[in-house]
RNA sequence: GCCCAGGUAGCUCAGUUGGUAGAGCAGCGGACUGAAAAUCCGCGUGUCGGUGGUUCGAAUCCGCCCCUGGGCA
């Protein structure tokens, strides 16, 4: 049998459905690996798992971080570490699904041990981006550590405040510091790894209907309810596709059609990216081509295991 | 029916005194190690509504026709 199954594909492309099909035919415990399913305060917006669903079969991870935390790899990996534990000690095999392909990389190959950067560095680097632009931050890497400053594009933020802060923090480059290989959580050949991965268009098409749902589902409320935590905007919560969006119309900045058609673009352009990602790091994964994709991935786990 | 304003990239529109066209958005490709639903990089040929004409040369000037919006009857 395998220690895990990983179940990969773009947004709305039926995974959540393959998981379950799975976890029922191998007696698994679905984990949750998408970076914003894990928010309390996200649920309709993020197509999380039905409460039914929750329900009738173990899922975890979902919903289990309060939103005004930022979540990060590093802490998926010692959750998602914990929850294969645990679901192993109940006998069930652990099936990791979601998104976020960094979160699959980091299981499969470990993470370079970065030493847990202080909050008031973090805070610090941050707060220093919100002002200054990209360039003066590139200039002030420069500075400290020319290897990562030439190896970022000096108008990528994002990455320039993690170089900043760990230099800072650390007195050692992030460069010297990813030098070092990560411990692998999972083994690869002892997983079984899918990419569920329908045609684009339909994928699309998908999106589209999917988001219309989801505001008959209460999505508004949801942003509501968030708003009302006056979390700092710059949170990853408050960056999940649709929150913004939807802000923007309760804000009465844009009306409900534009804002909806903003949602799905934004959702189409994720998906597109994730598409980019599996093709570079997951070329050696199972596809699954079809949107049925609940039967075939029932289908691909009979014939070996190994 | 007449008058006016338009018809240029999938969409919204630029296009100076005629030298065969370019922005934003969308879309596509790519990068990716603790914010990753993030962050960042790259890619612009399209009967310039159609058709005749003027000209060495027309998206640009002229004629006719078609379509859209507005006005007058």
């Amino acid at each position: 049998m395998f220690d895990a199954v990983l179940i990969a594909g773009p947004t709305a492309s039926g995974k959540s459905a393959a998981a379950m099909a799975l976890a029922e035919n191998l007696g698994g415990a679905i984990i949750n690996a998408d970076s914003m399913q894990v928010y309390r305060e996200l649920n309709v917006l993020t197509a999380r798992p039905s409460v039914a669903d929750m329900e009738s079969l173990p899922h975890r991870l979902y919903g289990s971080v309060p939103g005004r935390d930022a979540y990060s790899v590093g802490r998926w990996v010692e959750d998602a570490t914990a929850a294969m534990e645990e679901a192993r000690a109940a006998g069930q095999v652990p099936i990791l699904v979601g998104g976020t392909g960094l979160y699959f990389m980091a299981l499969l190959q470990g993470l370079s041990p970065v030493p847990e950067i202080p909050g008031d560095v973090r805070q610090r680097w941050r707060a220093r981006a919100t002002t200054a632009s990209a360039k003066e931050l590139h200039d002030a890497l420069s500075e400290c550590d020319p290897t990562m400053a030439a190896r970022l594009m000096p108008s990528d933020t994002q990455r320039l405040v993690r170089a900043l802060e760990v230099i800072d923090a650390t007195g050692v480059s992030l460069a010297e510091w990813q030098a070092t290989a990560g411990a692998p959580v999972l083994r690869e050949e002892r997983t079984l790894r899918i990419v569920v991965a329908p045609e684009r268009e339909d994928i699309y098409a998908a999106i589209g209907v999917r988001f219309d749902s989801m505001l008959q589902r209460g999505a508004l409320a949801e942003v509501e309810a968030l708003k009302r935590l006056q979390l700092d905007p710059r949170l990853p919560v408050m960056r999940a596709v649709g929150v913004p969006e939807l802000s923007a119309y309760l804000a009465g900045t844009v009306t409900l059609e534009d804002a909806a058609e903003k949602v799905k673009t934004a959702s189409r352009r994720y998906a597109k990216r994730q598409m980019t990602w599996a093709r570079r790091f997951m070329a050696g994964w199972t596809w699954i081509p079809s949107s049925q994709s609940a039967t075939s991935v029932a289908l691909v786990t009979e014939p070996k295991p190994r």
